[in-house]
DNA sequence: CATGAATGAGTTTTCATTCAT
DNA sequence: TATGAATGAAAACTCATTCAT
């Protein structure tokens, strides 16, 4: 269902006809929203007729749901980047966090991904393909931090996904720190952004239970 | 424009009327999203005709435009309570944190939230209210942790202002949660949540920075 | 379903609408066909907007459903008058075949049927409807047939329904018999189709089966 | 403009390309009907491409106009088979009579010819061949019926093509039937159908003038 | 103050047809 | 000869908004 439905003779022409929809239309998505985009617009930034568009996509459901598929496979190779990389798994995730804080707050994904986010409220299909996403990286994460190279090995599970919970809450929340305050200073936030990780990623002082 | 242009023969009932309005907006908002929602519906909710309405609202724009205006001074109302209770400042915060986690994951506002913090992607007006409401926050917390009974004295603005942006990140990233993880353990998450909040308001160990 | 769910506040104008609607798409069907007049063309015809149309029927398919209950109502009554005329049957039957094929080779009317009968190839909520509408008329018929005025009590029921299934093909086959022969003798007609319709109703002589 | 527009190298060949478009849209009207069945769909059951098939038909009506005229010439030829045969012209008629109904009442035929009948209202092309061909058989049968094996030598021109048309109406009344009655009793109805048609065929007694 | 009938611009989607290869 | 990628002009339907009553 991904995209080998066989209708199309040249099927590397096909991708690329695929993915013009898809950077144009997440183009459109994050200028406009998803209601706010329309397929003409879409049609236009991707240099190609309205109609033509459904050669290669349903719906646009499809589209976006195609959409939220490729950040899912981005997100996936971020994890195992995180995993190959050789030293101290805590200090390897501080380290990225100027990197993450760049990606969170980064102007073009905050919008696509609000609307998808609120977008998933109404559609069940997409909340699925969020969640799944979602739970995808909790394990990932769960994985890395009790695992050999983890911090967390002596935690409880409840702790640990807790713990994960926590972070991605912080993490994700800066998508709407940026809306909600342009002016916010991506780098003096590491400041506090860092210790807060440390104690997440660290056992806790028996005095902090 | 905010709510006085005084065309209504009887203000107490108009205030009645926008009331209703404003109400039934919210509720169908949080079902069905701004866009998903019609003005049939939230006329119908409200117990009054579409046409109508717009005796008392300009749009439907105007509509979630005072919707977020009413939100944001009820967050007002929250930090005058935080400021008024006895006790020390970060206990009070910490003990608030079960209600905060509460607020935050409750399935009705989050669809509400969501969509405004979408909309307000590609509406003007919109974000500029959620922005002026969030600066609004934001100095009510600074003024409480610099203040005298705050544990921030000593810090500089700029790291003042990190740890707000990560405490409100953090916050209001449980919106984002709820949707991408709906099996969330919202009692479980304070394991981790309260940690990570105290290191937020406590001066950090020599250490950490 | 047929009329009364209740989202209008004035019953008679929304009836009068309805109305305006189902004679201005009945022209259009006549003139373009089912397919071939579009809501525009509708609308025009009825002096409304197309978008008003959608207040008093769900979808282009309701209308021509209406349209075909519609019929289906005036045809009942029809078969009321047979019964209530005074005399005998067989020569009310026949005297009546003037105003009969008057009826069916109406050009007005031709158009608009076998639009509906080719719908109902591909769309099998109208074919239902033009079902239950047909088996109300040869439930009608054999009534008639075998009633105590009927010339036929003494008939199988095979064989009155094989007399019922004949007559309705003569008289529905005029339909297409004007679209083919444009010139076709309305009145000449009759010469050989009131020996033929007599064959139908009276008893067969014994050489005759 | 009926087949002969010679710009293909190889007749031969573009005569098979033309019988198979032809022979899959045949399939496809009877299926979905001529505004169901689409290009894409004709073109895969005729197994070449839908921009090939333009070069043999100008059009998809030009599709349709051909199936007619095929249609025509069968129908031309079964006539001939009436006249070839030997024995009494009347049995002859009578006893092609059960292959008739089924021939009208076959299912695969009725979509397709109750298609053609409708499209013929707002199509002049398409009515002006099956007039003709309509006509060609009328004249076929009277031909035959007043021909030296006719039955019907005696009779006025008025009143043979009086006996033809409620003949015709008869039988493609069928059409009609199998749509109205899906549960149609196909062997049943002979029972009636064979007296009327006598009736028709055979000089009037004195008493029914 | 209050209604809801009416509008019309805007939406996604379909499909016969063309044309470069 | 044959392909199928590409077009664009429709189509049905929705909905915020207006206005006569």
């Amino acid at each position: 269902m991904t995209a080998k439905t066989k209708k199309h003779a040249d099927p590397a022409l096909a991708e690329t006809r695929r993915n013009q929809v898809l950077c144009a239309a997440a183009e459109c998505f994050k200028r406009k929203g998803y209601h706010g985009a329309g397929m003409a617009e879409i049609s236009k930034t991707a240099g190609m007729s309205a109609g033509h568009i459904y050669n290669y996509f349903a719906s646009k459901e499809a589209i976006i749901e195609s959409i939220i598929q490729r950040d899912m496979e981005e997100m996936i190779s971020l994890f195992q980047e995180f995993g190959d990389k050789p030293g101290d798994l805590t200090t390897i995730l501080i380290d990225s966090l100027d990197e993450g804080v760049e990606r969170h707050t980064n102007t073009d994904c905050k919008a696509l991904h609000l609307e998808m986010l609120s977008e998933a409220a109404r559609n069940d299909k997409i909340a699925s393909l969020l969640q799944q996403s979602d739970t995808h990286a909790r394990n990932e994460m769960r994985k890395l931090l009790i695992g050999e190279r983890g911090s967390l090995q002596a935690a409880s599970t409840r702790e640990v996904d807790a713990r994960i919970e926590v972070m991605f809450s912080m993490m994700g929340g800066l998508l709407l720190r940026r809306v909600l305050n342009p002016a916010l200073d991506k780098t003096g936030i590491l400041i506090a952004l860092r210790p807060a990780m440390k104690t997440l990623l660290l056992p806790f002082d028996d005095k902090e239970k």
